[in-house]
DNA sequence: TCGCTTGCTGAACGATCGTATAACAAGCGC
DNA sequence: GCGCTTGTTATACGATCGTTCAGCAAGCGA
C-alpha cells in the first residue's frame, strides 16, 4: 500500500503564520505561563523544533504573535470608525465601543492580552511592543477628540483617561467576566467619555 | 571556637510573614514568571522545603501574598480617606490620588499586581481573591461617590467607570513608567473622576 | 525517474520546576 | 545539663522547560 506523507512541507512564510495563531490560541486557552514550546507546537501540528527553525526562540514568536494580534484590534477599530460615518461624536463613540465588544472584546483575545502584560517585565521585546501599541491607540482616540471639538491643551489628558477608561474596562472584563456584560461596558465606557469631554471643554 | 547556630528557629507566624514578604519582593522584581519556590526561600533566606512546610505548596503562598499586600493597600487607601476630612468631594479625590501616588502607586507593587493578574486565569483561589478585591474596591468608592452626590441610580455604573479609570491609569504606570509622572496620573484621575461625577447627576 | 534543496522531525541535553521526605538541630521545659 | 518537640535543612525524584542538531524525506526541477 502508499503511505501518505508523514508531514507536509509549507512555505515559511505560510507556516510562521500557522505558529503565530497557534500562539495566540495557546496564550488565550492557557495564559502566558502555559505557552509552551511544546505546547504550541502541538497545537499547530508540528514538531517542537519548528520554533526553533523558524524564529530563533519562543521570545521571538511570542513578540510576533503580540504584533500580529495588535494589527489585527488596530484594524478592527479602523473599521468600527470608517463604518460610523462622518459625525465626529459617532466617529469617537465608535472607536470606544468596538474596543469593549466582538471581536475585540472576545475573552480568548483578552487573555491574550493580559499574557502580553505579564510578560513586559521580563521581556524588553515586548515592553516596546507594547509602548508602542499604547502609543498608537492613544494617538487614535486623539485624533478623534480632536475631530469631536477638544480643545489642544486638554487632549493629551483626556485621551489618556479616555484609553485608561476603555483599558480598565477592558481588564476587569477579562480577569471576571460575570462582573458585568459586554454592552454594559461598552455602554458605561460611552457614558464615561460623554463626561470626560464635556469636563475637557 | 564556639560554632554559632546554623539557622534560627521562629515561630510559624512570623515565619510565614517572613516568607510573604519575601515573595512579595520576588513578584515585584521578577514578576509571575520568576517567583519559583527555590527564588522565594533564597530572598527569604531559607531552604526551598520551608515552603511546602509552612503552605503546603507555592499557589497557596502566593494567594496569601496577594492577601496581604491587599489589606496593605486597602489600609493606605482608608487613612487615605480618612486624612481628608470630612468634606465628601474631598474625601472622593483623596481616595483616587491615593491610589495613584506612592506608596500604592509603587513601582514594585504595581508590578505585583500584574503578576497577580497574570495568575488569575491559571488559579480559581487567585481568581477569587480578585473577584473579592475588585468588590471592595469599588464599593468604597460607591459609598464615596454617594456621599459625594451621586445619585443611586447612577452610582453603579459610575462606580464601575471610575474603577476602570483608576485601573487604566494604574496599569499603564505599571507598563510603562515614562508615559507620565506619578503625580500627572493622579491629576488625570481627579479630573476624569469630576467629569464622570457630573454627568452622573 | 532521479537528485537536490531544504522544510521538518525527533531525540537528547542541561537547567529548573514543585513536591516529598528523612535526617538534623535549635531551644524550651524539666 | 538533658531529653523532646518540632522548625529547618538537604537531598532526591519525576516532570517540564528552551534549545540544539544530525538526519530524514517531501516535492520540485531536470
Amino acid at each position: 500500500m502508499t503511505s501518505q506523507p508523514a508531514f507536509r512541507r509549507v512555505e515559511p512564510d505560510a507556516r510562521r503564520a500557522s505558529l503565530i495563531e497557534a500562539c495566540a490560541r495557546v496564550l488565550a486557552r492557557e495564559g502566558a505561563a502555559g505557552a509552551s514550546v511544546r505546547a504550541i507546537a502541538l497545537e499547530a501540528g508540528v514538531s517542537p523544533g519548528l520554533v526553533g527553525h523558524h524564529f530563533g526562540g519562543v521570545d521571538a514568536l511570542i513578540a510576533a504573535t503580540y504584533a500580529q494580534v495588535e494589527a489585527q484590534v488596530s484594524a478592527a477599530l479602523d473599521a468600527a470608525v470608517a463604518a460610523a460615518g462622518p459625525d465626529p461624536r459617532a466617529r469617537l463613540n465608535a472607536y470606544v465601543s468596538a474596543s469593549l465588544l466582538p471581536p475585540i472584546a472576545d475573552n480568548a483575545l483578552l487573555s491574550t492580552w493580559i499574557a502580553f502584560w505579564s510578560l513586559v517585565r521580563a521581556r524588553p521585546e515586548i515592553a516596546r511592543l507594547h509602548d508602542e501599541q499604547y502609543g498608537r491607540f492613544r494617538a487614535g482616540l486623539e485624533a478623534l477628540l480632536a475631530e469631536a471639538g477638544v480643545p489642544s491643551p486638554a487632549l493629551r489628558r483626556t485621551a489618556i483617561a479616555a484609553t485608561a477608561l476603555v483599558d480598565g474596562l477592558w481588564l476587569e472584563l477579562c480577569l471576571s467576566p460575570h462582573t458585568f456584560a459586554e454592552g454594559e461596558a461598552a455602554q458605561i465606557a460611552r457614558e464615561g467619555l460623554a463626561g470626560l469631554t464635556s469636563t475637557g471643554r
